[in-house]
DNA sequence: GTGTCGTTTAGCCATTCGATTAACTGATAG
DNA sequence: CTATCAGTTAATCGAATGGCTAAACGACAC
């Protein structure tokens, strides 16, 4: 198996966490605003220990921040993993339309 | 709303697809051009098998596309799934950006 | 025919995932 | 002290993932 060394966000953890709709949605929720565990759980039919897992997850994506606070536990998004994601994505889509381009000339040349 | 001939993209399945170095590797490559199996498997350490697996992943996350050719079977980027993703994040992010502005308000309104 | 090339399929194994229920912790309220 | 609230941890389960080797398949070459 792959060995995978520490760096700052790792696109594959970021990417999984976000495989999973429950968590997409928890994230959508949180870009509302802060939120507590049972407030994040509230919409979803699946067990508190289920949702503790998925904070679990998005947490050690680095998409989520959680403080203990008073008798809740606050949650909170992180942007940075989610930029890294983004990044990649546009780098790829860089690469796929300049490769477009290059057909695209290609075509033009060839008539 | 009317009805697309598109087939649904499932965000479930294309992020985890993209949750693996090899996949996205792949993917990279993919960007540059079309490439056969063989092609694809050579800057990876596994077998394979393992290579075919990951472009069964891909296909069905509907990344990609595979026709057999000669003896060879060519591989090509689909770019639907990939905006859908893309799509899901700028979503989000504009809902977080959103949310910024109004904490920037209220912090603009309270001294 | 036999061989070989590129690729897939078939088993198999270990690990991880996603969910559950039950039990536990830690803080607060009565 | 006891009860309750918010949440986590533990134990367990079935299903999926990711890898391997070995065998099979389909098209061509000899």
């Amino acid at each position: 198996m792959a060995k995978r060394h520490r760096l700052p966000v790792d696109l594959d953890v970021v990417f999984a966490a976000l495989a999973h709709p429950i968590r997409r949605s928890i994230l959508e929720r949180l870009a509302a605003g802060d939120a507590s565990v049972s407030e994040l759980a509230k919409p979803h039919r699946v067990s508190l220990p289920a949702i503790s897992g998925h904070l679990k997850v998005l947490e050690k994506a680095g998409l989520l921040k959680v403080t203990p606070e008073w008798r809740v536990h606050r949650c909170q998004i992180v942007a940075a993993p989610m930029s890294a994601a983004f990044g990649w994505l546009i780098r790829y889509r860089i690469l796929w339309e300049d490769r477009l381009d290059r057909l695209t000339e290609a075509v033009e040349e060839k008539p």
